[in-house]
Order: structure tokens, then C-alpha cells, then sequence
RNA sequence: GGGCCUAUAGCUCAGUUGGUUAGAGCGCACCCCUGAUAAGGGUGAGGUGAUUGGUUCGACUCCAAUUAGGCCCA
């Protein structure tokens, strides 16, 4: 018999464990990013796993400057997610992260640096590509280390950049290949055009904001009628007719050269007195005539024969049709403006009558086509007008506004003006308002061997997760325009055309391409800058049109969605570790007219297929009231604070719990909710470390069903169905149903039951009975499995948890070769069918309901002070018959499923039952236990004081200690 | 202005092909425990399903419009 101290907690098996509760994540995660980065973890999943079936996730380049922000961290954290799950289902899944080098915002950086520096205009072009090159460098390695350090796993010492020599050839290469095939051609075209930036804008690159214009009403005089259309105009000539035209542009009346009608509208002629006897007829669209009437200040002359003066009456309507081929006189410049067709025409403001100017806009270029008017634009890459334009030369547009006005009011046309604020194209780096001007441009057709045509086939062929993403594509391909892929900036690849000066033709010779691409490999693409042009051309090359023999290198440069959209021929094309296509893209949605277009666009048009074979997109960060983030709101929320603040983790948890596939929220309260969620998840492990102390790490499988333990069994039933859940969440790229599942598994299953049940056991058993070492080892499963579930999502803690339990198994010195290095090396759990009992979980969805009543009973005894902790309790069950079966077979479970001293049961109502509400004829009578509290296992027993030695304590514990 | 999308408790999410009183967890309130303790347990209160119409015997679920928000484009 040994010596029974008093202090009976110390024969107890108490949790124990140096795994902290409080996470410290802001201090920790870099530790563990040290433990990967040092037992090259990344590396060695990659040997693991060589060999498999590869799942290619190809990255897309984020733009090097500035830091990340929310929507990166979203964005690469999604992706890490599927790369390690899909490395941990033992697929191949090396991970090539990218970086988008080129392109004006970094231009424009460095712009701002050389101007305050005052240099700006001494550097030349190899020296500001130096700058821009050494700022994209820098941002990429901010970046880099931005990412890496939210638990990204991948290859950060070898991602790709567009700027990068290898790449560089490829763009050539690839941009080669489009010229070869016909597809590249050059033509005068107006576009967005910046004259703060002096260059051509992608439609990306615009901005709409609002913008005062000023809004005038411009007559044009009638000059002549086409035969036989006469009669149209009854009065003409002895009143002037006018076709009156608006525009919030008046600068590009200059460039007027048409007056567009609708051809299904009807235009009135209206006859207006304009005092002293005097009249003109103005024409304007039927739909709009009270409303410009009221603007110009006319009013109906009702009944009257003629109008008065300020008066106005319809003397006829035509249909827009009748009217084509009218020939009027531009208001202030000695030139016809011919009166044409077009659908485009609206009724929404105006007077029907669009002003056309093709080489100004859209609208009026393609009309302006068809007419075959002339592509006119005289206004320089400054935005001021060149010398065709008379009078006005050197003037900057939207300042020669003002003088247009008063030219026009001079020359009796101008009907009204006033000012009118309007959506209008903004340059989206330097927020100044745009032009559309025509200029020479490089275009790849997209009509050109059928190649929209074989894209939008493509985009049936692709899995777009959510599906809505293969209309929104297709619908932009249908409607999209030639690509227009020249730039006139220096921060590019620049097109590498060669031009004959005496018959400007291209040379597209298959010797000069390569010599230029393996020139690109060599250097980079600065060398098309250094050489000079004979350098890139055989010796004594002549033109093989026209036998010139001066030639001259283009000197524009590639639109950067060019360089980013042949990722997918530079980065998995090449690298023979990776797979074409890749198996998926996983962007923003924005990229469907972004990225994934510009690379289905190159895909197709070189390899005939497109790039990826599911494309997933999720929706944009935006803040606690669904509002999108901006600095002005204030709303902001960076990755680097949070990652401060809570850590990345925390971040992750965010990524994973919510569906990504709407717009994501992030607010205070939402990381607040998450922290606690984390630190739920993160005790529940810690809580199974703590049990695990003394564990043996010895396989028990074979006990489980020997001693025949329901409530182990049913944890591990539902521990399968967590695995399933979970899997299946992440094949279906479902992450926050992963959250979800194992938050849930860990609060209601474990903690709020499984566990607290447990404690008895675990605390009051001999430590190596086999009860205690069941149970144990049932938790080392679930401890296992779990941190193997949640490693891609909450990688950091997986992995903490993980080196904690392999330590301990270590030290037992037992099976630690089983047990991997790190988490992400050991492999995804699977459902084991041998522990799914589904019948099982059925019967125990039955007792739940029981002891969901039982509990409503204890806490009403509980509310009366009758009781504290239910051990204290004795409770009395009068179940309905149905439940006779179920209680008996568990009839010596149900004072620990309780967790009360006793249970009895009866087939006699007790007095003062609790009547349960749920089950109908369910009563439970709640007593207080009799006997005496255990000193040592706190549960209440007759036997407390039957034993001298150890008159505080229960006849169990009293064997246990003895024994 | 056009295309695509979203709207369920304070928060994050479930709700099978339209069919009883719309579920879960967190948070909140109250209580218990003090052997997971800057932890753990219990009970409870929270929803005119954005609004309005329509289809239907019946709608959170289907349709339309409106409102709010997001992305893309003009």
C-alpha cells in the first residue's frame, strides 16, 4: 500500500505542454519561416513529389511598384493554398512566382525622380532604362519578401521577370511568330491619347472621372442639296437651313469633317425667328426638339402662321435616311462637313447630330471608314495643334477650347454654350484628361486567321470557376477590338521591326529576327537601343523590295499586356519541370479582360490552344460596409499591418474563411472574429498536446474495437467525415468550407463535447490503462489529421503544432521515423472507411438531443443556486419508450456523457421534472448526487470515505492510486 | 449609359430539384467552473430572407423592376 498524499492533483495526469496558448504570431511566424527557409521544406517537397502527376498553377506577374497590398495578399494567399494542398495530395506542384516589369507606372516613377533631381531631360534613353530597371528590381525584391513572408511557398530565388533577358528574347520571340503569321499590322488610328504622358493609352489605362466641358450647340450651314432632294427643303435658299450639331468637345471641330444622323430617326426642320425680320431653319432631331428649343430659348408659336421673334414652328419632318448627302459648310473653316449615317447616333442628349471627326474619336473613325473620309487629326503628340490647323497652331487643345468658342460666335454658329460636367477619359497615372487623336499604330488583327473565332472556341474548352467568368470572357473577345500593341515610351520591349527608308518597308526575314532575338538573350533588351541598326542586319543587306540599302530600327515599344500575356511560352513553356498548358490561372476578375485575355489571345494565335485549362477568379477586398478601399475614404487596410498587428496568419485564416468568389470584406470587427476563431483552433491543439504528454505514440488501432469504446469510435467516425468534408472542400477550391468544417469540428465536436468528456478519463485513469492509451492515441489522430487539413490554410501553426508533436514522439522513441520533418512533407489525410460508421453517428445524433435537454435541465437547477458544477448533479430520465433500447445499451456511458455523478432511470414521472420541449414526454428530474465529492476526481460517490487511508476519496480512485 | 456579378441574424457561412416553426459557429446577455485558466462549460435573446411586384395551391429558392455594392467597358 503506498503513501496516499493529501494532494491528490498530483496523482492526477493533468495536461501538459510548453506549446504556448497565446500565439505571439507577430514573433513566431518569423521563426518558422526560418525553419523552412533553413530545412529547405520547399525544396524538398519538390524531390518528393518529381516524378508525379505535376498540377501546374502558372503565377500571374503583379506589377513591380509599390508594396503589396490587400488584394496581393488575397491573391498569392489563394494560391498557396491550392500549391501546398495540391503538393501534399503528392501531386507536382513547384511554384514559379512573377513579376510585370515594364510599363508606364515605373516610367512615370522614375519621371517624377529625374525631374526633381532636375535631369530630366539630359538622361537618354539607355540611362532611364537603367532607372526604370533598377526601381522595378527594387519592388520586386520588396515584393518578394512581402509575400514570402505571408507563408508563400515557392521558388522566390528563381521567379520570372519580364524584364529579364531569357524573357525578353521570348517576347520577341513570340511577338516574331504574330509578324511571320501575318497577323501585326500598322495603320493610323485614333486612340487614347495623353499628351501630359506623351503616349498612346491601352483602354487599361484609362480612367473615367468627372470632367467640366464645355457643351455648345454649333450651327452648320446647308450648302448644297444632292439632286433631286430639293424638294426636301422648301425655303432653301431663301432661308438659311442648318443642321445643328453638339459636342462637349469644341476643339475637335477642327478636325470636323462629317455631321452624323440616325438613319430610322426623324428630324424636324424648324423655322426660328431670330428678330428683325429675320428667320432660319434649324434641324434637330424629332425626340430632342422641346428640349433643345427650351436650352436655345425659343418657344412653339403654336397656332400662329408665322413665329414671332423668340418664337419657333416645324415646317417639316424627314426622316434621317432623306438626308444623307447633304453638303454643309464647316462653321469657321473653308471646308465641306458631309451630312452621313450611323447607328451609333442617340437620342439621350444632344440634337441628334453628331459632329464627326475621325481621327478624334471612336465612333466617328469607324463611321468615318466607311464614308472613306479622311483619318484627320492635326493636333501633335503634345496635345497642340499642328500648323494645318491655321490660326489655332500651338495651341494646347482643351485650351483652344475657349477661342474655338469665341470663332464660332464670331461667325454667327454658335447657338448656345454653358458648361456640363461629364464622365470623361482621365490618363491613369497622371489624372489628366485624355485625347483621342489618330497616330500610327501596331495592331495584331484579331480577325486575321480566324483568331477570335478560334479563342472564343478555346473559351468553351476552359473550366472557368465561377462559371459566369466564360460569359463575361466571350463577350469581351466578341466585341473587342484590334489589339493595339505599340507604346511611344522607353520602359519597354521594344518593337523590333526593321524599316527600309526608301520604300518603308518591314523586313520580316527569319535570319534578321533570330539575330535580333539571340541578341536579346545575350544582353537584354537594351541592346536594340546600343546597336545601331546595320548591327542587327547582314553585312551589306540590302532591301529585297527595293534594293535601299539605309534602314532604321521602329522605335516604339511593346503594350506591357503583350509582355505579361506570353507568360505562359516564357515561364511553364519552357521550363521542362512544368507543364503547357498550365492546369491553372488564378486572378482577380478583372484579369478576364486583363491577363487571361492577353494571354488566351497569344496562346491561340501561336500554339492554337489556350494556356490553362480552368481559370478560378475571386472578387476584390473591399472594406466592412462592402465599400471599395481608397486613400480618400480612409478605409485602407494593408497586409503589413495586419501582418504587425495579428499576423499573416491571421491574414490566411481571413483569405480562407471567406468566399472569394464575391467582393471580400475587411474591417476591424472581421479580423477581430478571426482572432478568436484562430485562438480557438489553436487551444483545441494545444489542449490534445497537453494529453499527449505521456504518450507512447504506439498504434492502438487494434484496441479501439476490442474494449469496445463508442465514444473514441465516434470521435474517429466523425473524424473521417471531417477528412471527406474537408477534401472535398479543396478540390472544389472551396476554402472557406475547409474553415468552416474544422472550426466547427474543433468547437463543437471536440471542445464542447468530445474533450470535456474526456477529462475524466485522461485525467483519473491509471496513465497506461487501456482505456487512457485508446483514447490517447484516438487523439494523436484527430491532432494529426488536423494539423495535416489545416496546413495549407493555416500553415504556420500546422507547422508549429507538428514539430511540437514530433519532439514528443521523439522523445518517447517511438515511430519518430514516421514522422516527417515538417507537415507539408507527410501527406494529406484520407478517409479510412475501417473508422466512418454512419449508423453510429445516427445513434449518437439521437443521444445529442438528450443531453441538449439534460443540460436545460442542469442549468435551470443552476439558475436556482441548486447546483455549480453538474457532477454535483444526480439527474433522473423519464424517456419515451423509443429511447429504451439506446439508453440501455448505453446505459454505463451516461453519467460521463453528462458529465454528472448519476444517472438513473425510470418508467415513473418524477415530480418537479423539466418537461423537455423537444421530445415529447421527455422529462428530466435533476437531484443532488448523494454520497460525497471525490477529493481527487471530484465526482460524487458513495464509496467517498469508505477508505481509511483515504477517507476523501472514491472507490475508483482509491484502486487507481493502490492499485 | 452598357455587360457580368452580389445581397440570408452584429460577423463569417449553411440551406438538396420551390413544400412544415430559415440552420451553424462566433459575437452579445446571463450563469457555472477554476484540474485547457489572458482558458473551459451551459442557457438565452437576435432574421418583414435588400425593397416592390409577378408566376404558383405554396417562393429565401423561379421571373421582372427598384435600391445598394463590386468588377469591366463607354
Amino acid at each position: 500500500m503506498s503513501i496516499l498524499s493529501k494532494d491528490y492533483k498530483n496523482t492526477l495526469n493533468l495536461p501538459q505542454t510548453d506549446f504556448p496558448m497565446k500565439a505571439n504570431l507577430s514573433q513566431r511566424e518569423p521563426e518558422i519561416l526560418k525553419f523552412w527557409e533553413e530545412r529547405k521544406i520547399y525544396d524538398r517537397i519538390q524531390e518528393k513529389n518529381q516524378g508525379k502527376t505535376p498540377y501546374i498553377l502558372h503565377d500571374g506577374p503583379p506589377y513591380a511598384n509599390e508594396r503589396i497590398h490587400i488584394g496581393h495578399a488575397l491573391n498569392k494567399i489563394l494560391k498557396d493554398i491550392i500549391v501546398k494542398y495540391k503538393s501534399m495530395k503528392g501531386f507536382y506542384s513547384p511554384f514559379v512566382p512573377g513579376w510585370d516589369c515594364h510599363g508606364l507606372p515605373i516610367e512615370h516613377q522614375v519621371d517624377k525622380k529625374l525631374e526633381l533631381e532636375g535631369i530630366k531631360d539630359k538622361v537618354d534613353i539607355l540611362e532611364k532604362r537603367k532607372h526604370c530597371k533598377d526601381y522595378a528590381e527594387t519592388f520586386v525584391d520588396i515584393q518578394k519578401h512581402d509575400f514570402w513572408r505571408l507563408g508563400v511557398f515557392g521558388d522566390w530565388k528563381i521567379p520570372y521577370l519580364t524584364m529579364s533577358s531569357r524573357y525578353v528574347a521570348y517576347i520577341v520571340r513570340e511577338f516574331t511568330h504574330f509578324v511571320k503569321e501575318g497577323y501585326v499590322y500598322r495603320k493610323r488610328k485614333p486612340v487614347h491619347w495623353c499628351p501630359s504622358c506623351v503616349t498612346a493609352l491601352a483602354e487599361a489605362e484609362v480612367e473615367y472621372a468627372d470632367k467640366e466641358s464645355p457643351s455648345i450647340y454649333v450651327k452648320f450651314r446647308v450648302e448644297s442639296i444632292p439632286e433631286g432632294k430639293e424638294i426636301l427643303f422648301d425655303e432653301f435658299p431663301r432661308i438659311e437651313h442648318y443642321f445643328v450639331a453638339w459636342t462637349t468637345t469644341p476643339w475637335t471641330l477642327v478636325a470636323n469633317l462629317a455631321l452624323c444622323l440616325h438613319p430610322a430617326y426623324s428630324y424636324h426642320l424648324v423655322k426660328v425667328n431670330i428678330g428683325q425680320g429675320r428667320y432660319e431653319i434649324y434641324i434637330i432631331v424629332g425626340k430632342l426638339l422641346d428640349v433643345c428649343m427650351k436650352e436655345f430659348g425659343f418657344k412653339s408659336c403654336r397656332d400662329k402662321d408665322v413665329p414671332d421673334v423668340g418664337e419657333y414652328q416645324v415646317i417639316a419632318t424627314w426622316g434621317g435616311e432623306i438626308l444623307e448627302g447633304i453638303m454643309c459648310k464647316h462653321p469657321f473653316i473653308d471646308r465641306k462637313s458631309k451630312v452621313i449615317l450611323g447607328d451609333f447616333v442617340t437620342v439621350g442628349e444632344g440634337t441628334g447630330i453628331v459632329h464627326i471627326a475621325p481621327g478624334h474619336g471612336e465612333d466617328d473613325y469607324e463611321i468615318g471608314l466607311k464614308y472613306g473620309l479622311d483619318i484627320y487629326a492635326p493636333v501633335d503628340d503634345r496635345g497642340r495643334f499642328t500648323k494645318e490647323a491655321g490660326e489655332l497652331e500651338g495651341q494646347f487643345v482643351f485650351k483652344a477650347n475657349a477661342k474655338i468658342i469665341e470663332i464660332l460666335k464670331n461667325k454667327n454658329s454658335l447657338i448656345k454654350e454653358e458648361r456640363f460636367i461629364h464622365s470623361y477619359p482621365h490618363c491613369w497615372r497622371c489624372k489628366k484628361p485624355v485625347i483621342f487623336r489618330a497616330t500610327e499604330q501596331w495592331f495584331i488583327s484579331i480577325e486575321h486567321n480566324g483568331l477570335r473565332k478560334r479563342c472564343l472556341e478555346e473559351i468553351d474548352r476552359v473550366n472557368w470557376i465561377p462559371r459566369w467568368g466564360r460569359d463575361r470572357i466571350y463577350g469581351m473577345v466578341l466585341n473587342r477590338p484590334d489589339w493595339c500593341i505599340s507604346r511611344q515610351r522607353a520602359w519597354g520591349v521594344p518593337i523590333t521591326l526593321i524599316k527600309c527608308d526608301s520604300c518603308s518597308g518591314f523586313i520580316k526575314e527569319e535570319e534578321v529576327f533570330e539575330g535580333i532575338i539571340k541578341s536579346f538573350e545575350e544582353k537584354d533588351a537594351d541592346i536594340w537601343f546600343i546597336k545601331s541598326v546595320d548591327e542587327f542586319l547582314p553585312s551589306g543587306y540590302k532591301c529585297k523590295k527595293c534594293g535601299g540599302n539605309s534602314f532604321s530600327k521602329e522605335m516604339d515599344i511593346l503594350d506591357v499586356w503583350f509582355d505579361s500575356g506570353i507568360s505562359h511560352a516564357a515561364v511553364i513553356g519552357i521550363d521542362k519541370r512544368l507543364n503547357w498548358p498550365a492546369d491553372i490561372y488564378l486572378e482577380g476578375s478583372d484579369q478576364h479582360r486583363g491577363w487571361f485575355q492577353s494571354s488566351l489571345l497569344t496562346a491561340v494565335g501561336t500554339k492554337g490552344k489556350a494556356p490553362y485549362k480552368t481559370v478560378l477568379t475571386h472578387g476584390f477586398v473591399v472594406d466592412g460596409q462592402g465599400k471599395k478601399m481608397s486613400k480618400s475614404l480612409g478605409n485602407v487596410v494593408a497586409p503589413q499591418e495586419v501582418i504587425k498587428s495579428d499576423g499573416a496568419e491571421i491574414l490566411r485564416l481571413w483569405v480562407s474563411a471567406k468566399d472569394y468568389r464575391d467582393d471580400i470584406r475587411i474591417s476591424k470587427e472581421i479580423l477581430e472574429r478571426l482572432t478568436e476563431a484562430y485562438r480557438k483552433i489553436r487551444n483545441t491543439c494545444r489542449f490534445l498536446l497537453g494529453n499527449l504528454y505521456d504518450f507512447d505514440y504506439r498504434d492502438y488501432s487494434y484496441a479501439l474495437l476490442e474494449i469496445d469504446s463508442k465514444i473514441d469510435r465516434w470521435a474517429m467516425s466523425r473524424l473521417q467525415t471531417l477528412i471527406e468534408t474537408v477534401t472535398s472542400a479543396y478540390e472544389n477550391f472551396n476554402f472557406h468550407e475547409v474553415f468552416h468544417a474544422l472550426y466547427n469540428f474543433c468547437v463543437v465536436d471536440m471542445s464542447s463535447f468530445y474533450l470535456d468528456v474526456l477529462k475524466d478519463r485522461l485525467y483519473t485513469f491509471k496513465p497506461g490503462s487501456m482505456e487512457r492509451r485508446v483514447t490517447q492515441w484516438v487523439l494523436y489522430q484527430i491532432l494529426s489529421t488536423m494539423t495535416r487539413l489545416m496546413a495549407p490554410v493555416l500553415s504556420f501553426t500546422a507547422e508549429e503544432v507538428w514539430q511540437n508533436i514530433k519532439q514528443r514522439a521523439k522523445s518517447k522513441e517511438q515511430r519518430e521515423e514516421d514522422i516527417e520533418d515538417s507537415v507539408f512533407l507527410a501527406s494529406f489525410p484520407e478517409v479510412d472507411e475501417k473508422y466512418y460508421d454512419q449508423e453510429l453517428e445516427k445513434k449518437w445524433d439521437d443521444l445529442f438531443v438528450l443531453r441538449s435537454e439534460v443540460n436545460k435541465a442542469l442549468e435551470i437547477k443552476r439558475a436556482e443556486k441548486f447546483l455549480g458544477n453538474s457532477l454535483e448533479a444526480k439527474v433522473i430520465l423519464y424517456p419515451p419508450e423509443r429511447y429504451n433500447a439506446l439508453l440501455s445499451e448505453y446505459r454505463d456511458f451516461l453519467p460521463a456523457f453528462f458529465i454528472v455523478s448519476a444517472v438513473e432511470i425510470t418508467d415513473q414521472s418524477p415530480d418537479a421534472s423539466y418537461k423537455s420541449r423537444e421530445i415529447e414526454g421527455f422529462e428530466v428530474k435533476v437531484e443532488k448526487a448523494s454520497g460525497a465529492k471525490c477529493q481527487r476526481c471530484w465526482n460524487w460517490s458513495e464509496s467517498v470515505g469508505r477508505f481509511k487511508e483515504a477517507p476523501e476519496i472514491c472507490e475508483r480512485c482509491y484502486e487507481v492510486i493502490s492499485g
